[in-house]
DNA sequence: ATTACTAAGACGCGAGTAA
DNA sequence: TTTACTCGCGTCTTAGTAA
């Protein structure tokens, strides 16, 4: 995938005809302005890319190319994406956890709900696991406190759907849980909502 | 985007470890083997992949970097896949065409569906007008055939959704219709089923 | 059967500069 | 101000071949 084409899609070249100079393009992509107007030239050249007075436009052969970067990526991230396993019960200090001021408020200020007392918790398959981590890659943090004199630390959290109800995915920094352990939030009973009980199988989406 | 890590995910190594040769890598990518072994080396060295035995596996590091531009073309494309305009009224040929059993049965075997008599109009905005050769690419097509010592041509179809029902875009081969004029069949009669009418603005989606 | 070293040439990039 | 030419260097790629 050519990066300067990449970057004028980023720009919405594919929609409308932007103005952007070589010397632009080649500041956001790291390279010389005369790097970036060869390379240009060459997806002119090559039809992926036309220029329209000032302005340039992804064309309609640069845009398929594109999107078969696109469909492929998107099959593999919707793989991705479902992280499945058994629902297992808690041994429930998600439950004190939620109790705390701290994680409570701090969950109601990033998504406006306030959480059922307790978490759902998921056993991950065994070729599952890896996805956890890819899934709080770069996830939002509630941020730690004190409370009563101990402390208590980061907790990242993540919005996913679980058979499209909405839950928060949540990872305390440093976890006491085995890792293969998924734990999720809702502001509902889950189990009493979706009719689910442990040891049944669920998928959690995004 | 390095072309290597993708042939990766598309060969599914996000989620699994998978087997992979650098011959049969090069020979995707139209590379020698020698380079594809030196390639896949450098990414190893990144720490964007990691070989596990005799498989291979992209790592984290080689996730998050395939998601970065995997967004940034969703977002693009999302914007893409949204084409807007005003309900118009047609001129009733389309009614005449879709009594047609050549084109009546054509939708039904490849969508399942009995179209509705008519067709419904929308006059595309005039910056969208371009979405709509995006939206036919490489779209497939019901045969032409003859009809009472008429010929018909093809025609392109490409289901879409419009406010969350399935329809279906048509574009006959040689259109008689104005290019920004976008033709669209559902089972239903839509403009009752959504309460539309014409001159309201509406946006068809993928 | 597969990986990866080496040498030589092709190609891409930055710098200088013209238009 | 912006584009794009040339030159020289360095990286990438191929082909041959070893392990």
């Amino acid at each position: 995938m050519d990066d300067v084409l990449l970057y004028l899609l980023k720009r919405g070249a594919a929609s409308n005809a932007v103005r952007a100079t070589t010397g632009e393009i080649g500041a956001a992509l790291n390279m010389t302005q005369q790097n970036a107007s060869r390379r240009l030239n060459i997806l002119i050249n090559q039809g992926a890319v036309s220029r329209i007075q000032d302005k340039l436009a992804i064309s309609r052969k640069g845009i398929s190319e594109l999107r078969e970067t696109y469909s492929t990526m998107r099959v593999a991230f919707e793989e991705i994406g479902k992280i499945t396993g058994k629902l297992t019960d808690g041994v429930g200090d998600g439950k004190y956890y939620l109790s705390l001021p701290g994680y409570k408020n701090g969950i109601k200020e990033k998504f406006g709900i306030l959480p059922y007392p307790g978490t759902l918790n998921i056993r991950l398959d065994g070729n599952e696991v890896w996805k956890k981590s890819a899934l709080f890659d770069g996830a939002p943090a509630i941020s730690g406190f004190k409370h009563e004199g101990r402390a208590f630390g980061e907790l990242f959290v993540k919005a996913c759907t679980l058979r499209s109800i909405p839950v928060i995915a949540v990872l305390p920094k440093r976890t006491h849980h085995p890792y293969e352990i998924l734990e999720l939030v809702s502001e509902k009973n889950l189990r009493k909502v979706l009719k689910i009980k442990s040891g049944d199988d669920v998928s959690v989406t995004l």
